[in-house]
RNA sequence: GCCUCUGUAGCUCAGUUGGUAGAGCAGGGGACUGAAAAUCCCCGUGUCGUUGGUUCGAUUCCGACCGGAGGCA
């Protein structure tokens, strides 16, 4: 049985400084929780963690993969729980931290027969059929005759999902329904003390989110992307490619298109991105959280954040 | 000064041959099981610039006025 923690909470909130100090004051090892900080090379767009703060704390799961490289939320979970035992073994604790929600589900369900890893050619060849509204409808009607279970939760419009239904069965005659239900219980063999911060006043975090373009821009978003670019290993079909920050960059450097207006639509992304990490750990039964300011909404120092996550991962190693 | 166009949701703009209006974006809510910084779903009352007039009824037609854009001087 392994504990962990886990900080979670929209980008811009807060997370790293919070983390760095919780993992130096209860011996922590942290386990990055974050799609786009496993690349090499993304560094300013991704608020990726420095030097120094590596030096400080070990952080896993990050610069091991080239921007041209594909990824998935499987992979993630079979390694990140590896380290995770390697972590405890040394006597320390494994800390996740990070905005992405779908790698942190994944990690807390338990181990057992795993769906087909996804076929980007399988995918393109559905995707080249759905010139259409009715094509889409028609391969919606496909998995409701399939497994009318997963259509249920799906809209037909979502294709993306529609054609990962399909491709699991297809790949292995058995539906995503008998998957998903093999993974619906709790993971014995990890327990997790699940912090993320919220606010009460969304304009805070909106605010915050500002400051750290403007902030990525002077450091040298731009730069970067030319370089990854150059290096060839951020072509547009990537995952990588459509990172916030890396795809409007792209759009300056490869389309011509005005600094200013990308750096606009660059912030707009990135509010909606909170906003939608916002929701995903709202409503993970794990989460217990913590707000960035408080009611008045004026925001809390630092210090009182901290001390806030600490005592609620300190109490639960007892 | 004259002429033309224009003023409708936070923004950009549709529209009503006269019966008080609707899209996109923003904003809010939600979903999410190996592409997830992705993908998708739901939510639209606002002095229809102001003020007179015509009309049973005006945001719509007419006049004046006040903004804005352009043209001629």
């Amino acid at each position: 049985m392994i504990h962990a923690f886990a900080l979670t909470g929209p980008t811009a909130s807060g997370k790293t400084a919070v983390s760095i100090e919780i993992a130096k004051l209860l011996g922590c090892e942290i386990i990055s929780l974050d799609s786009m900080q496993i690349y090499k090379g993304m560094d300013i767009g991704t608020a990726k963690v420095t030097p120094a703060e590596r030096a400080a704390v070990p952080h896993h799961m990050i610069d091991f993969l080239l921007p041209s490289e594909s990824f998935s939320a499987g992979e993630y979970k079979n390694m990140a729980l590896k380290i995770a035992e390697d972590i405890v073994s040394r006597g320390k604790i494994p800390f996740f931290v990070g905005g992405t929600g779908l790698y942190l589900s994944t990690v807390l369900r338990p181990e057992c027969e795993e769906p087909p890893r996804s076929d980007p050619e399988y995918r393109k060849g559905i995707e080249e059929t759905l010139t259409n509204d009715e094509e889409k409808q028609k391969l919606f009607e496909r998995l409701r005759q399939i497994d009318p279970i997963s259509a249920e939760c799906l809209h037909y419009n979502n294709t993306r999902r529609v054609i990962r239904a399909l491709e699991i069965y297809d790949a292995t005659g058995k539906t995503k329904s008998y998957f998903d239900a093999l993974t619906k219980r709790q993971n014995e063999n990890l327990k997790i003390t699940h912090v993320t911060i919220d606010f009460h006043e969304r304009e805070n975090l909106y605010k915050r989110v500002d400051v750290r373009v403007d902030d990525m821009i002077k450091e040298g978003l731009l730069d970067e992307v030319k370089a990854l670019l150059l290096e060839g290993h951020l072509d547009e079909k990537t995952t990588a490619a459509q990172a916030i920050g890396y795809k409007e960059m792209i759009g300056v450097i490869t389309r011509g298109e005005n600094l200013s207006s990308a750096i606009e639509n660059l912030k707009q992304a990135t509010r909606n991105y909170a906003k939608r990490q916002l929701t995903w750990f709202r409503h993970m039964e794990s989460a217990r959280p913590v707000f960035a300011d408080d009611e008045s909404g004026s925001m809390k120092q630092k210090d009182a954040l901290i001390k806030e996550c600490e005592r609620i991962f300190k109490e639960s190693l007892n």
